[in-house]
DNA sequence: ATGACCGATGTCAACGTTGTCATGGCCAGA
DNA sequence: TCTGGCCATGACAACGTTGACATCGGTCAT
């Protein structure tokens, strides 16, 4: 499909120095090298020096394609994530690199953009590599993704939603519990007109998940939901306080919001303090993240706080487990926490 | 007592399919097999045909290890950066992958976390992989990471800074210019008592190269930097408020600040605004990078706009351009500019 | 008609490494 | 002293693909 046509990069001149070099310039077979390079045991000392010597100075660098080759198995870890401009992928991401670089594993990156077929090329082109095994955000996938990683069989970790099934094993938070629980919290603190702001098209099925889950439990406590405004824009604090802008004009009488993610709840929020609507008092303004700017800001944001980087680590974690022993159906439900502070 | 301590990440039992199972369910040579699957040229329709049909129903994916190790070329790219978490850098991976995933080129990610010793380890593993380039941040690195790359014969493109010579070329804008401009503002607006604020202990060259551009520049205008704090913390919100509250309390005379960074910054705004002070008046706040929080806040803040997600692009640009002719001594200066904003 | 040429297809070896098995020396226990 | 076993090292082939070159019809300008 994203067949690269051709590509020479360089003419082959220039041979790389190889591991045939240094056996030869130490004077040892090939073989010794390639245990000397691995660490394997069984290797004298005195034929380690030698070897190590010759390898520094020819700056020998192994070349990890033939190793992985023979061996059918790399140290790839294929990465498949929506977006990373913003948002909570790089923190997600950081998790996972920590760990991955910790065991000796080189991380691989997709970005999907949302797009489910997208989704489907990039992996293609990862699994090219034989990656040791795939971290992938969501549960929600195309076929072919499930029968591509099959094919290969390789551990999948998926991460972010533990709701919805997963092809081997996942990572994450009840997004659905934690609109309950956000729900929950707007009753309780008297609010009666609730609103709801999204982002992406709500692209991610989480987020529409998440969002229905809220509904349900409004309508389920007698105050369904009045409004709400899903911007087709990626996520973003002006998006944010546009997306209030047009909700709150459309149904002025709305009393508190949801967004679906901290940025846009920062720009609701600014975008009330620019009106002289004060929140918690005028407007109930919630998000979805717990992002470290809604600490910080005059009047702190409340928000659902989910463990991003610990999502990553504990996602890298579990791929590595599957070394040891398979990992189907672990779920590995890291919680959420609210964050009540002072927009609500 | 007969296994072996080398770390096995499964028993290659299952032999993935290969090529040679293609071209024996089509009835046809590997090499030709190989030429469908990429496209190349000198094919019969009829031929084609009758391999797509067999690979597909063998749901065969070509192993580009093998490929990549008889070509001496991969589609691999080693993109290095000092930090994922939070900052700057995601936004750059952003521009950097969308180029690299139009070209089919795949981004192989190394965090150095602004350890030059981690940059040198991160980088010789992805070297290992043969990948067709490199993208890492900034200038200013060991002696050994420039011998590896000589090494391979392949392109590098650095990325932030243009101040510095570069090993081959260079995207980015000139820091010290930029603090140069914010020196300019400050006095032109009537600020007489400059402050600094930075953080992770200025690991990045250009962060130190930028406020001692800084304070020359306010020295030649004869307003000498007032006092600075350099936090060994991460950049982020709340350091930056710490940090704020720190140098305000031990100079309290000071009545500008400019920051390494806007997460920073806008800390300081809005620990400012907790603390009764008002921006621009009593006190003017000025960041670095300018990112689009900055513009939702009720008080706009000033900052210095750097083009992130371009310098991603034209990074990777230069570096496919690399295929074509050598690009030693390319420089592409992007350039700043300064966002008034209302906090200075 | 004819040789040059081109397109379609195939044969073979090689990319750089490592798994497997073989070899020879050495030592402990019988 | 002999035997079995272990250790250090080596020879060889294979991982799956593609570059180089060969082959075989057929086309075309002369």
């Amino acid at each position: 499909m994203t067949q690269t046509v051709l590509e020479r990069n360089r003419p082959p001149t220039a041979r790389r120095t190889t591991l045939r070099d240094v056996a030869r310039l130490s004077g040892v077979s090939d073989i010794s090298v390639s245990r000397v390079m691995r660490g394997a045991p069984s290797v004298s000392a005195e034929l380690r020096d030698r070897v190590m010597a010759a390898a520094d100075a020819l700056g020998y660098t192994p070349n990890r394609l033939a190793g992985a080759l023979k061996t059918r198995s790399s140290n790839l870890v294929a990465v498949v994530v929506p977006s990373i401009g913003n948002g909570v992928f790089p923190e997600v991401l950081d998790g996972i690199e920590s760990v991955l670089s910790g065991a000796g594993l080189q991380p691989v990156l997709g970005i999907t953009q949302y797009e489910r077929a997208q989704e489907v090329r990039v992996l293609r082109d990862m699994l090219a590599w034989t990656p040791m095994g795939v971290i992938m955000a969501g549960t929600d996938h195309d076929p072919a993704v499930g029968a591509m990683i099959a094919q290969q069989q390789i551990p999948v970790v998926e991460f972010m939603d533990i709701d919805q099934p997963a092809m081997q094993a996942a990572v994450g938070i009840s997004h659905r519990g934690a609109a309950v629980a956000v729900a929950d919290l707007l009753a309780e603190r008297g609010y009666r007109r609730p609103g709801y702001i999204g982002a992406w098209g709500e692209k991610p099925d989480r987020s529409r998940a998440r969002r229905l889950a809220f509904e349900q439990r409004l309508a389920a406590l007698g105050i369904p939901l009045c409004d709400k405004e899903i911007s087709p824009a990626p996520a973003s604090v002006e998006e944010g306080g546009r997306s209030t802008e047009r909700l709150l004009a459309r149904s002025p009488q709305i009393d508190a919001i949801f967004y679906a993610n901290d940025d846009q709840a920062l720009g609701g929020l600014f975008h009330c303090q620019r009106r002289g609507l004060r929140a918690p008092q005028d407007i109930g303004i919630i998000g979805f993240n717990g992002i470290r700017m809604g600490l910080a800001t005059p009047i702190v944001l409340s928000s659902v706080e989910t463990p991003r980087y610990q999502m990553g680590v504990e996602a890298a974690r579990l791929l590595l487990s599957a070394r040891e022993a398979p990992i189907d159906g672990k779920l590995v439900d890291l919680g959420f926490r609210i964050r009540l502070g002072e927009s609500v």
